[in-house]
RNA sequence: GCCGAUGUAGCUCAACUGGCAGAGCAUCCGCCUUGUAAGCGGAAGGUUAUGGGUUCGAGUCCCAUCAUCGGCUCCA
């Protein structure tokens, strides 16, 4: 989204002209609804949008833009950008603009908040032709500069005021704009792939997960291949956890309100769960989250400092009600599972805790081959009520944090507001083969748990003293990060976590039993093997494995029987010619061994 | 949850303004016995998401519900 010559996307060009094909933009949508009040129109990465209020018609429902409505704005637009306006820049002060704006609830709301916020006493306006919009800029001196063959408006939706649900409902049309017709069209060609690599399509494809009303909307099923997938996944964590010193613990799926009142878990989460069971006079949540279930675990038995870090890891399945609109595959999801951890330390443990924990987290990004991720760290917003606990702890978590990066030559930026409600966290988010970004892993400090819990162990002074918590979760969740890697990979996952490894494809009747031979060797081998039996072609057999992205497909006829060989052909469309079955399992062995992200 | 669109066979899609629900792939059954991305023939497969309504007649029009998709907000 910036230049590639390192200049902020703010100054750049390109936002120049997303910003000025917003104005122009509106300026349409004025011609076709001169009632149309604005609301904002800014660049964003990729593109522009502009918020408008429509009105209601006589029955009071919202009026909103058609398809037809889109490309006929985008066709008028066009023209108008065509006739090379110039774009010019005054100002105005505060009481004029207050006039000039009467009309424009929302510009009013935005200069008045100015006022509040800044104690602007002038506004800055940007004009061409008969479009005046209160604006920041900066915009392209002419409309022509926006090249009209380089803009196309995407889609259009609702979109509540100042994203606030409480307020009103607006409607926004999404474009793209870009220096000239090529780069649009690169754009729009990489939407297109990522409608190809969709996790949905694939997931369906590839017969990975499964969504069924019957069962629950937000509440995947997953196939077998996609269960072989994720537990591949999961044990590759797990020894890395055994590893390092984790313990693994599994708890229940519900838990007494209680104690999620006593985490202090219930308000915050309130609206995003599941509504209580009731029994026997008492109320069970399902577990919006595993750390009071962990904690719970910590106090089973007194706690000596020679015991910590105390590692509790599970992969603990939680429920959150997700609003309907929200739901998306594998990526937004009712119901998944948190390949969670809690660690108990001591304060002067909390700092090298903490870097094992993003080493961790390091290493499991790099074996996946996910190399382009940031870091984040998330701290509260002193103005917001969401969080919890005294100033100081928050003070203390973000210093830790700072100290720990620091020592790692971490690269973070501090976002304000995006903390758990009950510490400061540093989040991994990264960046798939789109270019898209995705928040997965998670590491949190926590001072307010061990409070809420009374967490105790006993110093090396014979007195008690108070752990601090680590909450993390390197893979984030399952759900999420199985659709991801579906993206990532197209859908042609690395060897050691394909669902089917190998599949033998036998030309004639005949050459099955052999093919079943090697399959059983390959099996022996540690191999997920795979058998073509059906009586089609032998390339129609290819076809199909190729479309399930099948690494390797090994095809057996009459000369492979023979030399007790087999041929080797890959989903690149390599043919590697004949090797021998031992040959081979070496081969697919040490690409599985090392985790190999290529053939 | 709100705004909009969509919902036809397991999958991908067709059926002009209301007039006999169809194709390809997949499945099953035959034939062929095959050399690096689709061999040939046949059969079966549907309460057109669900429930109401309008109509002589509804996949098509109306209402409600559910689900999916695109947005808003939130988040793993």
């Amino acid at each position: 989204m910036s230049d590639n010559n390192g200049v902020p996307y703010e100054q750049s060009d390109l936002y120049r002209i997303r910003h000025s094909a917003a104005h122009v933009m509106a300026e349409t949508v004025l011609e076709f609804y001169p009632e149309a009040k604005l609301a904002i129109g800014p660049p964003i990465e990729d593109g522009f949008y502009y918020d408008f209020d429509l009105g209601a018609d006589e029955n009071g429902k919202l009026i909103t833009f058609s398809e037809e409505d889109l490309e006929k704005i985008e066709v008028r637009m066009k023209q108008l950008l065509k006739q090379n306006a110039r774009f010019e820049h005054s100002s105005m002060t505060v009481d004029e603009a207050l006039v000039f704006f009467a009309d424009a609830p929302y510009k009013i709301e935005l200069i008045e908040d100015l006022v509040k916020n800044e104690g602007v006493e002038e506004v800055s306006i940007y004009t061409q032709r008969e479009f005046v919009d209160l604006c920041r800029g900066p915009h392209v001196g002419y409309t022509k500069q926006v090249k009209a063959n380089a803009v196309k408006l995407l889609r259009s939706g609702g979109a509540y005021w100042r994203g606030d649900e409480n307020r009103e409902q607006l409607q926004r049309i999404y474009g793209t704009a870009w220096h000239n017709k090529a780069e649009l069209d690169d754009y729009l060609h990489l939407l297109e792939e990522a409608k190809m690599r969709d996790h949905r399509r694939l997931g369906k494809q590839l017969e990975l997960f499964h969504l069924s009303p019957l069962v629950g909307s937000g509440l995947p099923l997953w196939l077998p291949k996609g269960a072989i997938l994720r537990e591949t996944l999961e044990n590759f964590l797990r020894t890395a956890q055994m590893e390092r010193g984790y313990q693994p613990v599994i708890t229940p799926h519900i838990g007494n309100l209680e104690l999620y009142k006593t985490s202090g878990h219930y308000p915050y989460y309130k609206d995003s769960q599941y509504t209580p069971i009731e029994v026997d006079d008492e109320e069970f949540m399902l577990k919006p989250m595993n750390c009071p279930h962990h904690i719970e675990i910590y106090r089973s038995k007194p706690r000596s400092y020679r015991d910590l870090p105390v590692r509790l890891a599970e992969f603990g399945t939680v429920y959150r009600y997700e609003k309907s609109g929200e739901l998306n595959g594998l990526t937004r999801v009712r119901g998944f599972t948190v390949d969670d951890s809690h660690l108990f330390v001591s304060p002067d443990q909390l700092e090298e805790e903490f870097i094992h924990v993003v080493e961790l987290i390091q290493y499991v990004f790099n074996t996946m081959g996910f190399n382009d991720f940031r870091a984040r760290l998330g701290t509260n917003d002193p103005a917001s009520d969401k969080y919890a606990g005294a100033p100081q702890m928050w003070a203390r978590g973000i210093a830790a944090i700072r100290q720990a990066a620091d020592k790692l030559g971490l690269n973070y930026v501090v976002e304000e507001g995006e903390a758990a409600f009950y510490g400061p966290k540093l989040d991994f988010i990264f960046r798939d083969v789109l270019k898209r970004e995705w928040q997965l892993g998670t590491v949190q400090v926590d001072f307010l748990l061990p409070e809420r819990f009374g967490l105790e162990y006993v110093g090396a002074d014979g007195e008690p003293h108070r752990p601090v918590m680590i909450h993390r979760a390197p893979f984030g969740s399952m759900e999420r990060f199985v659709g991801i890697l579906i993206e990532h990979f197209n859908g042609a996952f690395p060897v050691w976590l394909s669902p089917v490894q190998a599949v033998l494809i036998p030309i004639a009747d005949r050459h099955v039993p052999f093919a079943q031979e090697v399959a059983a060797q390959l099996k022996a081998a540690g191999l997920r093997v795979e058998v073509d039996d059906g009586n089609e072609r032998m390339n129609k057999k290819i076809r199909n494995h190729q479309l399930q992205k099948v690494p390797f497909q090994l095809v057996v006829g009459d000369n492979e029987v023979e030399a007790g060989a087999v041929a080797l052909r890959t989903r690149d469309n390599e043919n590697r010619g004949v090797q021998s079955v031992a040959d081979f399992v070496a081969y697919a062995a040490s690409l599985i061994d090392e985790r190999s992200l290529t053939l």
